[in-house]
DNA sequence: CTGAAAGCGCTTACAG
DNA sequence: CTGAAAGCGCTTACAG
């Protein structure tokens, strides 16, 4: 009962400060008819009460919320590309004066949840949606939505995007690893059960792309799905090293499992990159101190770029709402990656198939 | 105009349905008092209207946003830990049907902003502050607020929180270096400008207190305050690396930290743990793969329980808002501690200050 | 430049 | 079990 005080609401501002309920609104907003005297005069009084704007009240007569929500897979499943890419965002709604929103999704049910409740349609004035493969009835939902949806980390045709091209990311550090000399490279992707990104597809994609280019055969024995986790990609690893044939090289879907396979390889006395090149993507921010080339992308900028879109999209309705944006990326060659054994000198190594690049199976599976 | 049909309220579907607004309300919130039939009208009208409740309208008259507001510091000061414990939060508040607003808060300017606005006062139901030392006027603005609010990973009195004992942890890891044989031990920790978090200073006090308690004198010199990045952990390792006594182990505030620590250490050819051992604190995803010896903690299960208390505050007023929770360490020890050099025989090592254990200073700097 | 009034879309006593 | 009415705290034409 103590200090339970009741909030201030605009009225007792207006009673304060002997003004009108319209014009405390007016003053508060900075609309620019209210003459100074009586805004300061209004600005003390809603001090003096710790008068705090209910944006409730305000939402349901404007129809904006000025909260943004943004949608994501469990950050467990690449949490710094996540986290980063979300204060990247964070960042410049803060600036912009909007909320943010924040759904995790990790499950099929709480996916479901999401979509049933879709919250989104009136509780937020956009709604950005972060390297998740939709299906089509989702799409559908959102479609019906209403509100702006930003995909981010993604490309969406006839939707504004912000994203990298990961297949031309993908065959920039191939074509690394095959100007090293490598001729039996292997990739490493995470098996998720709920198939949640595009980055997968296309990271394989530009993998294809680079061997076929170069005339090298594609392998199905190199493509290996392991569980996102330490047991797994020793497995998946495992995989590999008990091909007839083994890799001289690796391509890892992502830092943080590079940073696994560089440390199950390093236990099991595989020198790298001596017998075994390895290259990651991402640019992780421990990636320098592990020595790891990768190709470099920025989640901070992804973020914030789209965070601006979505704002620009608000602020002028005009404006084109299926703008894309294509982020830069770079090889960044580290100690992870050098030569394959067979071009050491005095070192035996691992016989590569030298392949026969003429007959190249067509580029489906 | 083509498709930009207007979205459908209440009094849509309960013309669809043949009802009262209220009826609908009613059948919607599951209130017990309505016909099945009724209730099952109702709701074929709304999902074919795609109806959406609009939380603003029911929050100006219940009072409730059915919103948390969570303020955490950058996520790239310690983005595992803040990630982690994110995603912890977001699943339970998910499941009571809580939709979480988050306010990264990164620098002085956003900060001030965030208790300029104070947005939760009226714009979410409570309030989850995540390892921030707040300023005195911060504070009381927060207790004006209203609403209640729930420290998480940091300890406050008479308020809820949900936290580790960084001490006690601290302490335990400086034991086992202890137990180890190791009588020069360093510290490192983060030089913020903005004094964020109270870890750090708990865990320097478990340092200290350790220190005391082996009867071994606490030396300024051996602890190092870094910049969060590599190159000021660099510059803070030099220190260490160029006094006329070098320490044989040194304790690092976080994880992430110490990930960079032994990549540096092991750049300049100082050999862990044979020259020098490392110990971390978090217990962080890849601390196994780079076998870093940790003090761990539980980031998800902090976000997890602190995210229901706040569940359980809000079901129940009647609760103690003071509850607090406190979760368990425990050391992993890994190959990054061992024996310092002078207990290794073959081994010639830097010779450690031998001690003089009875003359130590009294606890003070 | 300011005020009175209507109304945003809900929920909640109050009747029936 | 259901409906009519009031009201939550704002903003926005509309007057003046």
């Amino acid at each position: 009962m103590v200090g339970e005080q009741r909030q201030a609401t605009m009225a007792d501002v207006a009673r304060e400060a002997g003004v009108s309920v319209s014009t405390v609104s007016r003053a508060l907003r900075g609309v620019a008819t209210v003459t100074p005297e009586t805004r300061s005069r209004v600005e003390r009084a809603a001090r003096e009460l710790s008068f705090a704007l209910s944006r409730s009240a305000s939402s349901l007569v404007t129809g904006k919320t000025r909260r943004i929500a943004v949608l994501m897979p469990g950050l467990p499943r690449a949490p710094w590309f996540l986290g980063t890419a979300l204060t990247g965002i964070a960042g410049v709604l803060s600036e912009a004066e909007l909320d943010l929103l924040v759904y995790v999704v990790t499950n099929k049910s709480e996916r479901a949840a999401f979509f049933d409740r879709l919250p989104a349609r009136r509780n937020a004035d956009a709604l950005m949606v972060v390297s998740f493969i939709l299906t089509r009835e989702e799409r559908e939902r959102l479609d019906e939505l209403g509100v702006p949806v930003v995909f981010v980390s993604q490309h969406a045709p006839g939707r504004a995007s912000v994203y990298i091209d990961d297949a031309e990311a993908a065959r920039k550090g191939m074509q690394h690893l095959l100007n090293l000399g490598h001729r039996r490279i292997a990739h490493i992707q995470s098996a998720v059960v709920e198939t949640f990104t595009w980055s997968a597809h296309d990271r394989l994609a530009g993998y294809r792309q680079a061997l076929e280019e170069a005339g090298l055969p594609y392998d199905d024995a190199l493509v290996v799905r392991a569980e996102y986790s330490r047991e797994g990609l020793r497995e998946g690893i495992g995989s590999l090293l008990s091909l007839p044939h083994m890799p001289t090289a690796v391509f890892v879907e992502t830092d943080e499992m590079a940073f696994e396979v560089l440390s199950i390889l390093r236990s099991c006395g595989i020198d790298v990159p001596g017998r075994m090149s390895v290259l990651g993507f991402d640019d992780h921010s421990l990636a320098e101190a592990l020595d790891l080339s990768t190709i470099a992308q920025s989640a901070g900028d992804t973020g914030r770029i789209a965070a601006e879109l979505v704002s620009s999209i608000l602020a002028d309705p005009g404006s084109d709402p299926t703008r894309h944006v294509v982020l830069p990326t770079h090889l960044i060659p580290r100690g992870s990656t050098g030569p394959p054994p067979r071009d050491r000198q005095g070192e035996a190594g691992v016989v590569g198939q030298q392949g026969t690049p003429s007959e190249v199976p067509a580029g489906d599976s």
